[in-house]
DNA sequence: GTGGTCTAGACCACA
DNA sequence: GTGGTCTAGACCACA
């Protein structure tokens, strides 16, 4: 369900964090749902504990998933996760294209890259 | 001409690509225009040569300028560097999209989020 | 009559401990009341009994409940616990300001955040 | 300048962001200042560098602080945080002014005791 | 078992 | 020197 790319130059708890998302976000994981322990994760990604803290703590401080004491970590009420992480993009979008802007690309050529750049992947 | 924003997250190396970049591509800076040395620069942003010259590094390595030695750094034939610049852009615009459609947002939403959001700036 | 928030941030036992004392101040509960066995209750809301036993233990000390060996846990006479109650609300709120008047908030500001602040529930 | 209570109950991360806080928020550090290195301050605090890590993460996400890789951390632009830290107070206040009311202490109670409990500390 | 905090210490990028 | 990330592992509160 999760897992890591050593050759991703980004840090393993960000990569942590961004799957767990997109398992909200696109609905494989549900409300309320039970995700691993830190320990068992950490294990089965052999990596750190502490790791899988930190990619936890960071998804709750983002909302998208509560902690019991004691009881584990629960994905939380996604319903408004959607919404919210539409808006992360989009500001994101709009800082690239406001380089983009400022070197003289044209919004027009902006959308028809998007139009024609999405069988890229 | 060149300024640091200490507020700024990303290195400061970084940040001075950037903003030669952006002059050179803008067309502040033209070809052969010869750039402050990394003494002086460094001198004027209080920040050491050293990064200075590794912004020079770098901006050379990506074909912005280059170096004469015992002469200076020069702003190197623009013309094929905005196209260069552009495909970098659309790199960037290109993996922010694969994410939002990983999440489900919809190509026209995108198109939308960009058509409103260039008032923004 | 007692339920828990697994969104809440505090331990289970904690909110158990709560719920009877709000019960029981605002006169749902009454003097020598039976409350429900740590069993019953365990079941109920399908937690640890461990977990119910502790918050008895906690209102015992409390001095909201007493026990009755083999008969069950049965509510104090309250006319103290208001008072008592009473009081640590108020330290709470000693707390609060102290840190706000730490940070040069002014007792009258207070003051009138809380008297604009009731129609919030 | 900054110390530790050991027999505070609130883990030290905790602790330090508050002192932080509280010396930024009363004008004892000012915009731009620079605070200990992580290093030196736990040398200092003779506690783990991870610590004072953990505590400056989290005064830089709540806008105390701005980080210069390599270079250090410092005091932000505090202009807007004292307003915002007034907000969390206000917050903290209802929270604890709703228990109050729940528990049937008017609204005059609070602001008596308010008015009387300036001087306990 | 489960998360929360902390220590001790390594290695990296950046300045 | 300075912050950022990570490992290894301890001890605690809570369930």
């Amino acid at each position: 369900m999760i897992f890591i790319d050593y050759r991703d130059a980004r840090p393993i708890y960000e990569q942590v964090v961004e799957r767990f998302k997109l398992l909200i976000l696109r609905g494989v994981l549900h409300s309320d749902d039970k995700i691993p322990s830190v320990r068992n994760l950490a294990v089965d990604l052999s990596i750190n504990p502490n790791t899988i803290q930190r990619a936890y703590m960071e998804l709750e401080r983002q909302g998208y998933i509560y902690t019991v004491k004691g009881k584990g970590n629960f994905v939380s009420d996604s319903s408004q996760l959607l919404l919210k992480y539409k808006e992360e993009i989009f500001s994101e979008l709009r800082k690239i294209c406001k380089e983009a802007f400022e070197a003289g690309i044209t919004k027009e050529e902006i959308i028809a890259g998007i139009r024609g750049g999405e069988a890229d992947d």
